[in-house]
DNA sequence: GCATTAACCACAG
DNA sequence: CTGTGGTTAATGC
């Protein structure tokens, strides 16, 4: 975790603000630079933890991150999510305390954000709560759709539907390298280890994608797709 | 019954 | 940490 503020006026200069962001004036913009330091992770390294007092909302700049909650009997990834994002404004503005953690799955640059001044943005500055609320309602959506997901479609169709998520929303290429181990792979999707492997040498097998450790190219996008929807 | 799906276990690189 | 094979339970023709 490396501060990084030795630029001065750095959110006026930032070329990835976030869409709220875009909307404040330059007096916003001098007060979010007062009260916003960037902070760098490694992989791995934990962003803010569940059942912490969280008094910041992060905006991530760069990287990818996993969201993560201790259900009843085992911990759950919720998701995966890149960058440029809010993370956790639910968990900070909805309580005092984080209801997930956030993990580093790569490095990763956050700004975290005094929770006050991003409140008295969204008082006084109605493009800017819009445009956090649209944010919202967009993750939101998100969340029922992979919901229904993992509850009604079988396992083949769950991961196929997870690695178009990957090529499409988070690589945006056919090829990549998973950022999850097997394990978290198959928690990411409700399922275990196991059936995660024997899928992912069927799919390598019939040619659907090719397989090495956890590089992954895509060679039939249209097999997944059918996958996905089908079953 | 019979087939399919997926979890759990054990064992091996 | 991964991959495979066997076993088992649940569910659906």
């Amino acid at each position: 975790m490396n501060k990084t503020n030795e630029n001065i006026k750095k959110c006026h200069k930032c070329l990835i603000k976030s869409n709220a962001a875009n909307k404040l004036n330059f007096t916003e913009l001098d007060e979010l630079d007062e009260s916003c330091v960037q902070v760098t992770f490694k992989a791995s390294e934990i962003i803010f933890k569940q059942g912490a007092l969280s008094s910041n909302i992060i905006y991530l700049s760069s990287g990818l991150v996993k969201i993560v909650i201790d259900g009843p009997n085992r911990e759950q990834i919720l998701k995966v999510i890149k960058a440029p994002c809010y993370l956790g404004i639910p968990t900070t503005v909805g309580d005092k305390i984080n209801h997930y953690s956030a993990i580093a799955l790569e490095k990763t640059t956050a700004c975290f954000v005094d929770v006050s001044t991003f409140k008295n943005f969204i008082k006084l500055n109605s493009d800017f709560a819009y445009e956090v609320i649209l944010d919202l309602c967009k993750n939101e959506l998100d969340q029922f759709q992979r919901c229904v997901n993992l509850v009604q479609l079988q396992m083949h169709g769950r991961m196929a539907k997870q690695l178009l998520f990957f090529a499409n929303e988070i690589y945006c290429s056919d090829e990549f390298e998973l950022p999850l181990n097997r394990n978290d792979f198959a928690n990411l999707l409700c399922s275990s280890r196991e059936i995660v492997s024997k899928i992912l040498s069927e799919f390598n097998n019939e040619g659907i994608i090719s397989l090495n450790g956890k590089k992954i190219k895509i060679l039939d996008k249209e097999k997944l797709q059918f996958i996905y929807q089908n079953g």
